[in-house]
DNA sequence: CACCGTTTCAAACGCTTGTTTGAATTTAAG
DNA sequence: CTTAAATTCAAACAAGCGTTTGAAACGGTG
């Protein structure tokens, strides 16, 4: 038994107030966005009290600003950019990057905090956008680029892989954020079939590769 | 000089209470969402009383319910299902469907209330999603997957046609949700160039062809 | 031990929120 | 006009919020 007091959840103890602040307060607000929650869930959850946010961050807002530097910072530590060993074909590339994206937006249970509270900030900019983008986002999607300049044989234009890239971002941030809906509108058996990061990987590398041509079209499935 | 009594714009007047009411309150939480939306705000800018709200719907929940229930009714009024010519091909009809869905949820300049208020409920869905999604959404999906059946010659089955038409709205929604971030992600020159419903619907269509063998692949560009 | 800066705490403050109230006003029928 | 129901209104209410406060508890140093 710890040393909690209530019925309540706890974050790891064996940590900082500071660090168990910061860790609880990207779990609530991964969860439920910056109104809806509240300073006494955060501190709640992390065993301090309410002041001690104010003592240690000064202000909501900051510390908002703090649990995404916090969130993307761990993410990029524990999951490095990915990298192949030096023969592999663009195409399995391609295939391993986006079913990596999936994993992580989709989550084989449920995605990390970590990854929805950036999710949360790309839908819903606040100042802490910039610095995502800038020390996170864009790395990968460079990535993602680089693997279609390969799979084109440079003959495509930086722009339209660029476009080519975010066609191929959309289709998993749809499931993702509007996963909700796409399970009112497939079909349950469907969605218990399709709807898992390996399938929906196959699924939409195959249409990029159809559309660039490095294999046959969508309408004649290979089995 | 109309009847308003402070400096604050005020909704179409000429109407019921009731009807100021729900079409002040689209517009408000379409731009703010649920919780950062306050009676207060709403009944300024219908220019009734803060207890006409009470009065008419109940509870704050209620008339968000209702006034997105209003949104798409509304919208489903002023613009029908899209239909075509009898001799229109498939592809043409691919293009202006898309077109059409980005003009929704782009718009020229920006959204109409009504769209972003649906899209918010796609985001984050609430009691009122489901009625939104079978009145409204799944028409909409149903007459896209028509016309992959049709570009496809019926060799399609009905789920790989959704798992198309789902590549398809994912790849409008991220220009519509992640809208932010995509214009830190591409230069702002690319923005201006190809960040408009015309264009992206161009890139959209061509892609989905491609992958269904119905024109050159992507990377073998034609101009 | 005595001292002092750091950290924690229960309590309260001031403000905004959704909702209610009871009286005033308008509307429509007899 | 009279009357009663429907509608509007200013004001208040209770609850929840972020933030502040001032004192208590702690921890290292001399």
């Amino acid at each position: 038994m710890s040393t909690e007091k209530s019925g309540k959840a706890v974050v790891d103890s064996q940590e900082d107030p500071r660090g168990r602040i910061l860790s609880a307060a990207g779990r609530e607000f991964a969860e439920k966005g910056f109104e809806n929650t509240t300073i006494r869930d955060i501190c709640t959850l992390a065993s301090v009290n309410v002041a001690a946010v104010n003592y240690y961050f000064g202000e909501k807002h900051r510390l908002y600003i703090e649990s995404v530097r916090h969130a993307h910072e761990e993410r990029s530590r524990q999951f490095p950019l990915p990298v192949w060993a030096d023969g592999t074909l663009p195409a399995e590339k391609l295939r391993g990057f986006v079913g990596n994206m999936l994993e992580r937006m989709l989550g084989f249970d449920k995605p990390s905090w970590q990854v929805r509270l950036m999710l949360r900030e790309v839908l819903h900019p606040t100042d802490a956008c910039r610095e995502l983008v800038e020390d996170y986002i864009r790395p990968h999607f460079t990535v993602l680029c680089n693997i279609l300049d390969e799979l084109t044989d440079g003959k495509a234009t930086p722009a339209e892989l660029r476009r080519i890239g975010l066609s191929i971002c959309g289709q998993c941030f749809l499931y993702h954020s509007a996963g909700d809906v796409v399970g009112m509108l497939i079909p349950p058996n469907e969605i218990k079939e399709m709807h898992n990061p390996v399938e929906l990987a196959n699924h939409i590398t195959a249409y990029c590769l159809a559309a660039l041509g490095k294999r046959v079209p969508l309408s004649v499935e290979v089995s």
